[in-house]
DNA sequence: ACAGGTAACGTAAACGTTTGCGTAAAACAG
DNA sequence: CTGTTTTACGCAAACGTTTACGTTACCTGT
């Protein structure tokens, strides 16, 4: 288990181990030739420069943080797998934590992040409340924030526009005639889901709609969420004709309560997400809802991270990618 | 950006850097007095202590490396959430990489990992073939498998029994009556897989069976994969009552492509999977299956891992947990 | 009071790299 | 052939820790 140092390779190559240093690195102060017959006893002797010794003395780990609060929805886990590839091909690993939706662990394992020397961080927030302590931790290392943000936090961020995006939701239910859509939503107060519930409101306003709004009391987008809060809504009289889910995991889970209590889709209601898992695209599933480019957002994601780290005096950008309706087959025109 | 050393803090307090060390790595040999008095100026200076100085001088990162094939199947995204909290919970982070179902990218990452210098390494192995180049890795690194494996290759490793579950599965199906029981896998020459197949056909072979095995030309056992192979299958005549696939994001797509063909589950053909997925116990997916104990795998793993970290000398350990039977709706009785 | 022990802290080496600087030899210009 | 530049390499410091070892000062017991 004992590894194999430049040392070593030097004493074998008879130069020293600066010259073998620069045999590896790719320095251009060295002869071809003798390069190629370090690198030859390097490849022989099974030699792995030790990156943990290069961060040291370069400053900077090619480690990226990944703050994440969950993996258990799709569309995180995806974006997840998307971030991960395209960094390690610009050369960064990933270290990934999840949050849990905790607002507390969140800060924890982000200094825990710095205290590893990450070289940057990208973040899935969970919420927006207390960001006083979170600017202390940005400050320390370049973050980007996959969510909306305000002018109050002016850090960099990619993200789908979520307004835009619940309000091209609530008049596509509008245009298919309905005039009480339930606006169902997990108790988040981060930026993104303020967002959505925000373009829902003002599309009400806009369209002459009196909006209804039912919250978890859980941060959690989950299907057990949607599930719980569904069961208590269906076991009630209702007037709305229409439920719009704040994410795709929650309107699985109100599908599912729905199918249990014998209400079916879209027949007896309409239902909309947001997100576009894959899982949303099943015939069985079917759900109409609003798609995320979640390719896009990593890619940027990781791009702005990397230009703000090569350049940390530079200005701050913020990326907002367009929604898209998914016309599926969760929603039916109630027209008379 | 420039963080604050022990010599910043050792300077304002007065005392050699190596008191400060103490202090804050929680030495005995100092006194209560001084130690309260160099942490409350650690606070003050915002002092974090540096992981990669420290793991330099330390020869250990408390960092572990995990190589996934994919994060877009759940079975894989909840494990890796699984590994990461627990394996935070004990003091290490993980450095997660997609091997994509790619064989060379998964050598590849892993001896990135070691250059990294990962304490450990946590995979689930895409294939089983050219072992001989991982066993150059393993050497180097501690490495636990959640993949089973033979003797040829004695690693750690933790697993379902695979072999058991599919004889579960497939004893299953008979004891519903279906005597022409088509097995439908990934082209994967993983153990995992291997031996899923295998306990497919011995139990063909114990109740009588003739067996039918339809693989796919890909590796990777998604949705699409599932639902290409379908589509293939369900155009022509076919004699058999049930279908047992390899994993539940398989039958996901084989159930697509039988709701597209016309084709009604359970009523006109029998569907099962293996691992059971959240999204399994979806009333519109609702599918039987063979569980993994995802979490017990998990924590497994890690603590596998530890053990062999800490004495890298000691005996290799193996541990296969059994499956169970999850009966939901996709499967018929079809006694006369 | 004195030997011996212990508690608390300082000194310095070490971990495996990178890199600025120095220097010898080789290449070149005149 | 001399003087200058260039090339290829060695030397040593530095990155921020941990820790074995030394060294005080203080506390024991007799």
């Amino acid at each position: 288990m004992a590894s194999v140092t430049l040392k070593d390779v030097a004493k074998v190559a008879d130069v020293s181990y600066a010259t073998v240093s620069r045999a590896v690195s790719g320095s251009p102060e060295i002869s071809e030739e003798t390069r190629r017959r370090i690198l030859k006893i390097c490849k022989e002797m099974g030699y792995t420069p030790n990156s943990i010794a290069r961060s040291m003395v370069k400053r900077c780990t090619n480690i990226l943080g990944l703050i994440v609060p969950s993996l258990n929805n799709p569309f995180m886990s995806e974006l997840t797998a998307d971030l991960e590839i395209y960094a390690r091909n610009r050369g960064y690993n990933l270290m990934v934590c999840n949050s849990s939706y905790d607002h507390d662990l969140e800060l924890e394992v982000f200094s825990l992040l710095i205290g590893r020397q990450v070289d940057g961080v990208i973040m899935i927030p969970v919420g927006h409340e207390p960001y006083e302590s979170l600017s202390a931790l940005t400050k320390q290392v370049p973050t980007v924030f996959i969510s909306e943000n305000m002018q109050d936090y002016p850090e960099n961020y990619v993200s789908v526009d979520n307004y835009r995006g619940m309000q091209i939701a609530t008049e596509y239910l509008f245009s298919l005639g309905h005039r009480d859509i339930l606006y169902f939503g997990a108790r988040s107060n981060s930026k993104t889901h303020e967002l959505r519930l925000d373009g829902y409101l003002s599309s009400c306003e806009k369209l002459g709609m009196t909006p209804h709004v039912l919250r978890s009391t859980y941060s959690r987008s989950s299907r057990e969420v949607g599930y719980a809060l569904a069961g208590e809504y269906f076991s009630q009289p209702r007037q709305e004709t229409a439920i719009l889910c704040s994410a795709d995991m929650l309107a699985i889970g109100v599908k599912q309560a729905a199918y249990e209590a014998g209400i079916r889709i879209p027949k007896d209601v309409s239902l909309m997400g947001f997100d576009n898992i894959s899982f949303s695209a099943l015939p069985e599933i079917d759900l109409t809802t609003i798609n995320q480019p979640t390719q896009q957002i990593a890619t940027s994601a990781v791009d702005m991270l990397l230009d703000h780290i090569r350049d940390p005096e530079a200005e701050r950008t913020n990326l907002i990618l367009p929604p898209s309706l998914i016309e599926r087959k969760s929603c039916r025109s109630v027209r008379a």
